[in-house]
RNA sequence: CGCGGGGUGGAGCAGCCCGGUAGCUCGUCAGGCUCAUAACCUGAAGGUCCUAGGUUCAAAUCCUAGCCCCGCAACCA
């Protein structure tokens, strides 16, 4: 491993205020940036890795109405309930912000001036549904009625779900609110801001050509739309919840009108550095993770779902590029496809699936984060059943790692009373067993560096395999009988294979990466990261010393029982 | 003909860009070991690589047509 000088910035997604996110928002945004950040910052290289809330937009207003709170009282709950439930989950972000925040209104509207001021915002105006007993314009969704193509009752304004045609909310039979079911609806002249996108389609043609190491899901995605011709888009809302659009901005033509949410929200993980600046003392600091020839030196990684994508490639550049200044832009953009729940969609309506707070009730986050990274949905959507849940924790987790972590320490503690024994040299079985590891762990590396999970995980799995053929090769229960030395290399070296193993695992697994380690021996540094093991096998696995006291392991993993299985299958409303 | 992703032994995946003995994990069967969470190790069976054409000495891999599954279709985050 060669370890680059340039300075790590991630972020992922922000997740929605809107509730506990699930395992598929999870894995396709937080979890995957989290694993990426651990390994950056194993390494050593300075890693800022940023995530927030994304609180803003009609969708939250009328969560906070449902929930019997004001808005800014509901999203300050939500947002630490999230908070909570991403720190148990071991989400190690450097900040997690809100898109509500002061910092994050002030670069929402700076940007703004800069694109109205460079001729790439425009009025226009618009007809909208105003609901006279919500006392607010709707958005095409919120109204509902029949389809005037099949008689669907309730076609909502976007379009219809039964015949799934594309709709205008004029079309509708019987329009009325899909939030008061009031039919007292006027239809109202709007003015809004207009982000001439269009203008933009060579730049970012010519910007997405030059990233030859996307996923073919993110480049697809993003040629899509500019191949379609991109529309102007608007980035005002006339909610109440949001950003609001300075005076100085249409001539004063927007009085009490906001920024669109996705217009606000990506320009959060710039104003989040600031956040975390603030919060840590580091005033002016932030800019360089962002600005200019400071930044020079920064690689910037951004995870997310597929369905963030055209956000993030198109329109989130457009506003970094209309404003005329050098923020930086996404260096290399990990998208991701969505993991279903028995073949169906997740989904929180119908209670559908697994959320992050209920399975943490059941079971340890190093469970789910080993599964999710293993399973993640890199270039399909992928599946989700307990039966494949449990049979890769079972198999992964408990037989191949914590088993061989238990054989070799309790043998140990049996015949070499607990201590690392120093007799014994290794040999040819050693040897082969350090050339073999050389190899992997640069493979390993070179997967995490690459920003492939289900490659990594099945190295990092390898690897471990290749510690219990080793073990019963070396055989040390049987040498014990007639070469206490040879014996003694044999346990010697799987200690040494374990404590190598907690390094390799800590940034899929922290939490039992640090279990196994503290058997061996104390981290450290206090325990807040396992460094990557960068120097050559042949002295990572020869450096406990001889004498060294180490401790019986615990049952690192418990399996998952198939009562266990029932269970959870009827609780999360499982295969029908 | 709206667009994109996917279709590889029972299950889940890699390989496809840069054609040349079809690889991995689980499961199944047999054997070994007994240190260990009835775990671990070894071996075996099992695939016309969605279909039909085409290019080629040779195609899972390139080209053409079609079928199936999933997602998206931009005032939903």
């Amino acid at each position: 491993m060669t370890t680059a000088p340039n300075r790590i910035l991630i972020t992922s997604a922000l997740p929605y205020i809107n509730g506990i996110k699930h395992l598929g928002n999870l894995v396709g945004s937080m979890l995957t940036a989290d694993v990426f950040a651990r390994f950056q910052r194993a390494l050593g290289r300075e890693t800022l890795f940023l995530c927030a809330t994304d609180e803003h937009g009609s969708t939250t207003e009328l969560a906070a109405l449902e929930a019997g709170q004001d808005v800014v009282t509901f999203c300050a709950e939500q947002h630490a309930a999230q908070a909570d439930v991403c720190r148990r989950f071991g989400l190690s972000w450097d900040h997690f912000g809100r898109s509500s925040n002061r910092p994050n209104h002030e670069l929402t509207q700076h940007l703004a001036r800069q694109l109205w001021k460079n001729g790439h915002l425009e009025l226009r105006t618009t007809k909208q549904i105003y609901s006279v007993t919500d006392k607010r314009f709707l958005a095409d969704r919120y109204v509902i009625g029949t389809c005037p193509h099949c008689g669907y009752a309730n076609a909502r304004g976007d379009q219809c779900e039964n015949c799934t045609r594309v709709l205008d909310p004029a079309d509708l039979i019987d329009p009325r609110s899909a939030i008061s079911g009031s039919k007292d609806l006027e239809v109202r002249d709007s003015t809004h801001l207009f982000l001439k996108q269009s203008e933009f389609v060579p730049q970012l043609r010519e910007w997405i050509a030059s990233k030859k190491d996307w996923p073919i899901l993110v480049t697809s995605i993003a040629n899509k739309w500019l191949d379609e011709g991109l529309h102007d888009r608007g980035i005002t809302r006339d909610v109440e919840w949001g950003v609001p659009v300075p005076d100085d901005i249409g001539d004063g033509k927007l009085k009490g009108k906001v920024f669109y949410v996705w217009f606000d929200a990506p320009i959060e993980y710039i104003a989040c550095a600031r956040e975390w600046a603030e919060a840590n003392g580091r005033g002016e600091e932030w800019k360089s993770w962002w600005f200019g020839e400071a930044a020079k030196d920064v690689t910037y990684y951004e995870f997310m779902g597929k369905d963030n994508i055209p956000f993030h490639t198109v329109g989130f550049p457009v506003t970094i590029m209309g404003s005329g200044e050098p923020w930086k832009l996404v260096d290399r953009l990990k998208g991701f496809n969505y993991i279903n729940y028995y073949g169906g969609k997740f989904s929180t309506s119908q209670h559908r699936g697994v959320f992050m707070d209920s399975a943490l009730e059941i079971l340890p986050a190093d469970y789910w984060r080993y599964y999710l990274i293993a399973n993640a949905p890199e270039s399909s959507d992928s599946n989700f059943t307990w039966d494949h849940f449990a049979a890769v924790v079972n198999k992964d987790l408990a037989d191949v790692l914590g088993n061989f972590v238990n054989r070799v320490t309790k043998f140990c503690v049996a015949r070499f009373d607990g201590r690392v024994p120093g007799e014994g040299e290794y040999g040819e079985e050693e040897h082969a067993l350090i050339a073999e590891l050389d190899g992997r762990v640069k493979t390993l590396a070179a997967h995490f560096e690459d920003i492939e999970f289900r490659k990594a995980s099945a190295e990092l799995r390898a690897i471990w395999v290749a510690g219990n053929e080793y073990l019963t090769r070396a055989a040390p229960w049987t040498a014990i009988k007639t070469d206490r030395a040879r014996a003694a290399a044999a346990v010697r070296m799987g200690l040494n294979l374990v404590h190598t193993f907690s390094h390799l695992a800590w940034p899929i697994i922290p939490t039992a990466a640090k279990a196994i380690h503290e058997t061996i021996q104390p981290i450290a540094g206090g325990g807040d990261l396992i460094p990557w093991p960068t120097d050559p096998m042949a002295r990572e696995l020869d450096q406990l010393e001889g004498g060294q006291p180490i401790r019986a392991a615990d049952v690192l993993f418990a399996k998952i029982t198939d009562e266990q299985i029932a269970e959870w299958t009827a609780r999360f409303g499982g295969a029908q």
